[in-house]
RNA sequence: CGGGAUGUAGCGCAGUUGGCUAGCGCGCUGCGUUCGGGACGCAGAGGUCGGGCGUUCGAGUCGCCUCAUCCCGACCA
């Protein structure tokens, strides 16, 4: 009989299973939303950070380590940046306990920190600070670091994955010389993220602009990708900022320019995080469980032998050897799933759960035929195959699948987009979920008013694809508009 | 921080108007039979019922307090 899955409206917390849990911190603990990553989820991440790190060495980076703790005078000196950070930062106030007269271990009072220390939500403030050293002169720029760290933000609800109060993410901070230089930089590297998500992670987004209320506390501009999940919400999955001389001016970061003069440097920022697993969990797992890309995926091909008897257990293992040997040779990574006390229908259905994309099968009666059992994950199907060629096969394989998902995720999302032109459209339409594309008059003010009622945020002003630059009138107020923007409710 | 709900074995749950030694399923351990799509039999191990105080001859069950979790808001990547 099959276990029962949830369905997709159900929870997602089912396929998260295999690779993230709830960290079980200490019973009465007020921690909340810590997670506590397992080796196959980590495998995962892994993958996303090498993929990841070898396009920003491509694109000039170098990587580098800023302090965990933050005085609260730096996070201070950026107005709309503390404004922005100031009601989800864990504060550091004492550097040491003491076990007192009842020989219970308690915060040693003595032990206050002049200044308190903030767990970094995000580290500009440490960094510029630093930077400030680093830049002299028109010579010392461009700068361009990136940090893979750990960060904590103080979240009201927490999800996992999505809002975890600590994360791993990477954050790119770069100094320019001039406006132009750092506004090319955090394109750029939006489109590294873009080409990241559609090619790895198999996933369409939408490179896009946010608006005013949506962007980054201390940016000018803050640039994105959205992606659709599959019950129809928006997930932010990156984001780029073009900072300005903000931060530069917050912490006195001047340099000397080729005309002798000194000016601000302009900066940028730039994050994906782990976030980026909930992501590839929802845009492609189905009623089976997970569905991984091949590109991310641990394990590509996982064998289960079949078997009665000890002769041919030891046959079918012997062929099986010998063709991971020749996966393993082509790239791959092979797992033979030898364990003798559960069936082979379990260890399909455990497989398919973990979303690895191939499985090979291999029984007695393959050994009389020569073949073996092809399976793959994306589309549920097998067929029998001659082991002669069977490599090729596989490895062919790994690159359909790879397309094959991102083309499903990609008519998922083009079907669910919609051009709506009137208010009451708009609001039949956002229940259905998923994009919509609509004018908008460009202010906070109706983009909150369309928020309380409707719960839709707008996404990004588009840049690559759906830009729709037209004369038009805003869905909401009736005002003058130029062109469309995407309103979605988001995760 | 507001509104609602829930805390009983690793996980999911039952436990009646308070009653004696706290149950069930999955999982786990051992033995045997099975093995081409989530096997079955037998025998085991595993609990201070979230915590505290109270009511009572007696509390998983009733009351108060507290802590935590989940859902809906506000906040957010």
């Amino acid at each position: 009989m099959a276990k029962e899955v949830n369905s997709r409206e159900d929870n997602y917390s089912q396929w998260y299973n295999d690779l993230v849990v709830k960290a079980n911190l200490a019973e009465n603990s007020a921690v909340r939303g810590c997670m506590v990553i397992k080796p196959y989820g980590y495998a995962i991440w892994e993958k996303m950070k090498a993929e990841l790190d070898r396009r920003f060495k491509e694109t000039g980076h170098e990587n580098a380590y800023f302090p965990l703790l933050i005085p609260k005078s730096f996070l201070c000196k950026e107005a709309e940046h503390v404004k922005g950070f100031a009601k989800e930062c864990a504060v550091v106030t004492h550097y040491r306990l003491k076990v007192d007269e009842n020989d219970q271990v308690v915060v040693d009072p003595d032990a206050k920190l002049e200044e308190e220390l903030v767990i970094r939500p995000t580290s500009e403030t440490i960094i510029w600070n630093t930077y400030r050293n680093w830049i002299k002169s028109y010579r010392d720029l461009p700068l361009l670091c990136n940090q893979w760290a750990n960060v904590v933000r103080w979240e009201m609800r927490t999800r996992l994955f999505l809002r975890t109060a600590e994360f791993l993410w990477q954050e790119g901070h770069t100094a320019h010389a001039t406006s132009a230089e750092a506004v090319a930089e955090a394109r750029r590297m939006i489109h590294v993220y873009a080409d990241f998500a559609r090619n790895i992670m198999a996933m369409p987004v939408v490179i896009g602009l946010k608006s005013e209320k949506e962007r980054f506390a201390g940016a000018l501009d803050t640039y994105c990708i959205e992606a659709m999940m599959q019950d129809g919400r928006a997930l932010q999955a990156g984001t780029s900022h073009f900072l300005g001389q903000n931060f530069a001016k917050a912490f006195d970061v001047k340099f000397a320019n080729r005309e002798g003069g000194l000016d601000y440097v302009w900066a940028t920022s730039w994050g994906v995080s782990t976030r980026l697993m909930g992501a590839l969990v929802m845009a492609h797992g189905d009623d089976n469980g997970l569905v991984l890309p091949p590109k991310l995926a641990p394990i590509h091909v996982v064998m289960v032998p079949i078997f009665k008897t000890d002769e041919e257990h030891d046959s079918v293992i012997s062929v099986m050897n010998d063709i991971k040997d020749k996966l393993l040779r082509s790239g791959l990574s092979v797992k033979i799933d030898d364990r003798d006390n559960l069936r082979s229908g379990f260890k399909f259905a455990e497989w398919e759960l973990k979303g690895v994309p191939v499985r090979v099968a291999i029984g007695p009666r393959d050994l009389k035929n020569g073949t073996a059992e092809v399976f793959r994950r994306d589309t549920m199907t097998k067929e029998s195959l001659p082991v002669d060629g069977l490599v090729d096969h596989v490895v062919a394989l790994m690159d359909e699948i790879q397309k094959n998902i991102y083309e499903k995720a990609l008519a998922f999302r083009n079907k669910n987009i919609h051009i709506v032109n009137t208010w009451d459209e708009f609001k039949e339409k956002i229940e259905e979920g998923g994009f919509l594309l609509c004018h908008w008059d460009g202010t906070t003010e109706t983009e909150e008013k369309i928020q309380a009622e409707t719960k839709a945020t707008i996404r990004c002003i588009p840049l690559d694809s759906f830009v729709m630059e037209e004369e038009g009138k805003c869905v909401y107020s009736g005002r003058p508009s130029k062109r469309r923007v995407i309103f979605a409710r988001a995760y």
